[in-house]
DNA sequence: GCCGTTTTCGGCCCGACTGTTTTCAGTCG
């Protein structure tokens, strides 16, 4: 079993957790953290790049002993560096740094004072009060270790992004109303429309910042203000979101949100290239030697540094600065493109089917994709559904309703269709809905199977992964993508927010294949198509533009798109 | 450990807040 992409980068984090602890340069342990990123946003496996003799070395910060390491991870599934690390310090050590307040410096003072490498034994050792005596701890720190060790929540826990918006734009909307707050903005990972956020960074303008920081701390919701000083404040609220707010004047209102929007990665690049220009930039602004050059807007900095505008989902530091200097940054896809949706399914189609037709209008759409159940439908059923759908076709209002069909991909590949004509369907839209787990060779083998159906058109919801509750099939996603693309097939990207699938990393893989993408909103209720921003949030991290879409085209190009799809 | 129109050595992004300290290290983002 070669080792995956998550498992070299969980290899190289723990080197870099030891290497940390153990007090080494710096830079040498910032380069395995941008390795492990690097490769878990790869999208192919780097284990296939190697098979076909692909010369990692090429890709940014990786070298010719990463490289080497990377292959022997692949090959072994670890590598002697970290085994060597680990005979230096105990593997458990590194769930210490996950501990809020404990860095490396304190970890390895714990180690080598106490001889504690676990959470339990720093429990035991805060309760005999052995903790306060160390140096560089104290009382608070005490009381702040016991109460993390007491709350066993897990640190890393994430919110899917339109949780995260569900209670930051109502606090967002409560800042803008503070009197003398000019802009009030959430950055970071929100802005960058990643599928979940790990806290929200919210930005504000202000002259008065300490009235924005007090009401920031008042606000209902928080249980518990971590930090608080004149221009930047940490709470937590009460459902766990951890909420930085940071204040600054408007003059550097551009250069702040291009700070705090990120990603770490990005701005690290964009800040070696503005060293290259002998330019400093900071939250504040650009600067050359004391005097500002730029910062009022994002437009600004980006010109002062000589690039072009990157869009936020682009800045991952993924490629974007090197296409940004070679001006081959892609066009991405507007929400205001999407002509159409190939997934929706009322609830009771009868009832709902006018608000779905009503909502899709109002979104300026064209078509609309009735996606009915195959597997839960009486035959008498389905005659009276597609009944409804001519009816409302023929009251024709600038809206054109297709007949959509969803399957069951079974576990032979085979598509279980019951006993239904497909070909009374605009749309065969198969999807894995059952034996998630299988090993990643038949798993495959069942998607190509399903592909070869010939009347086959639209891979739903591909890795079938649900955020923080199902974890994605284990597919060769890439093949699948080819396939689809050799096959004329499309690949859903499901727009409900616990599945946002196709992920991100495979949305840029596809574009590079030249398969089509159908962003979808898998409503089953007509206010849930208001969810396609977050579908296209996660195209536009994937580069995606109009064209890799499907559902950007008109109606007559997509019905010649969809006669392709039948052999 | 990586990288190069400052190129094989010597750099590598920058600032706020806290707590433990009497001027700053550690952590965090």
């Amino acid at each position: 079993m070669p080792a995956s992409n998550s498992d070299i980068a969980k290899v190289f984090d723990e080197i870099a957790d030891l290497l940390e602890i153990l007090d080494e340069n710096a830079f040498r342990i910032r380069a395995y953290r941008n390795a492990a990123r690097l490769i878990e946003g790869l999208g192919v496996s780097a284990g296939q790049m190697l098979a076909k003799g692909e010369d990692l070395t090429e890709l940014p910060g990786i070298g010719k002993d990463l490289a080497g390491k990377i292959r022997e991870i692949v090959e072994t599934g670890t590598c002697a560096a970290r085994e060597e690390l680990r005979k230096k310090l105990p593997a458990t050590i590194t769930t210490l740094l996950k501990i809020p307040g404990l860095g490396p410096k304190r970890v390895q003072t714990l180690y080598r004072r106490l001889d504690i490498s676990t959470p339990e034994q720093l429990y035991a050792a805060v309760k005999d009060g052995k903790v306060r005596e160390l140096p560089g701890f104290g009382e608070k720190t005490e009381a702040a270790l016991l109460q993390a060790l007491g709350r066993r929540a897990p640190a890393d826990a994430r919110f899917p992004l339109a949780v995260a918006a569900q209670y930051g734009e109502p606090l967002r909307a409560y800042l803008a109303k503070i009197p003398g707050v000019n802009d009030a903005v959430i950055a970071g990972s929100y802005r960058r429309s990643r599928e979940t956020v790990g806290d929200l960074d919210l930005l504000v303008t202000a002259k008065d910042s300490a009235t924005v920081m007090d009401r920031f701390c008042e606000y209902p919701h928080v249980a518990d203000v971590k930090s608080k000083g004149d221009t930047r404040a940490t709470v937590v609220l009460a459902n766990g979101l951890q909420v930085d707010l940071r204040v600054v004047p408007r003059t550097s209102f551009g250069a702040a949100l291009y700070y705090f929007t990120g990603s770490k990665n990005h701005n690290v690049a964009v800040r070696r290239i503005a060293q290259q220009r002998k330019l400093k930039i900071n939250e504040y602004g650009v600067f050359r030697g004391k005097r500002r050059v730029a910062g009022e807007t994002e437009q600004s900095v980006f010109k002062a540094v000589r690039l072009p505008f990157i869009a936020p989902e682009l800045r991952e530091n993924r490629g974007e600065l090197e296409a940004a200097q070679a001006g081959t940054l892609p066009t991405l896809v507007a929400l205001d493109d999407l002509r159409g949706d190939l997934n929706v399914s009322p609830r009771d189609l009868e009832a709902e089917l006018e608000t779905f037709v009503e909502a899709a209008r109002q979104r300026t759409m064209r078509y609309l994709a009735i996606t009915l159940p195959a597997r839960h439908m009486k035959p008498a059923q389905l005659q009276q559904s597609l009944a409804a759908i001519d009816r409302a076709n023929e009251a024709r209002r600038g809206l054109v309703l297709l007949k959509a069909v969803a399957v069951d991909i079974a576990e032979n590949g085979e598509l279980d269709a019951g006993n239904i004509a497909l070909d009374d369907f605009d749309i065969v839209t198969g999807a894995v809905n059952s034996a998630f787990d299988l090993p990643r060779a038949k798993q495959t083998r069942r998607v190509l199977r399903a592909l070869e159906h010939p009347r086959f058109t639209l891979f739903a919801h591909p890795t079938g992964r649900l955020l923080n509750r199902r974890e994605p099939c284990d597919l060769d996603v890439p093949r699948v993508i080819r396939a689809a693309r050799e096959r004329k097939c499309f690949l859903e990207l499901n727009s409900q927010p616990e599945r946002l699938d196709l992920p991100d990393v495979y949305c840029r893989v596809a574009r590079e294949e030249g398969a089509l993408i159908a962003i979808n909103s898998g409503a089953q209720r007509a206010a849930e198509l208001e969810h396609l921003r977050y579908g296209l949030g996660q195209a536009r991290r994937g580069w995606l533009g109009a064209k890799n879409v499907v559902n950007t085209r008109t109606v007559a190009d997509l019905r010649a798109l969809l006669q392709a799809t039948r052999l």
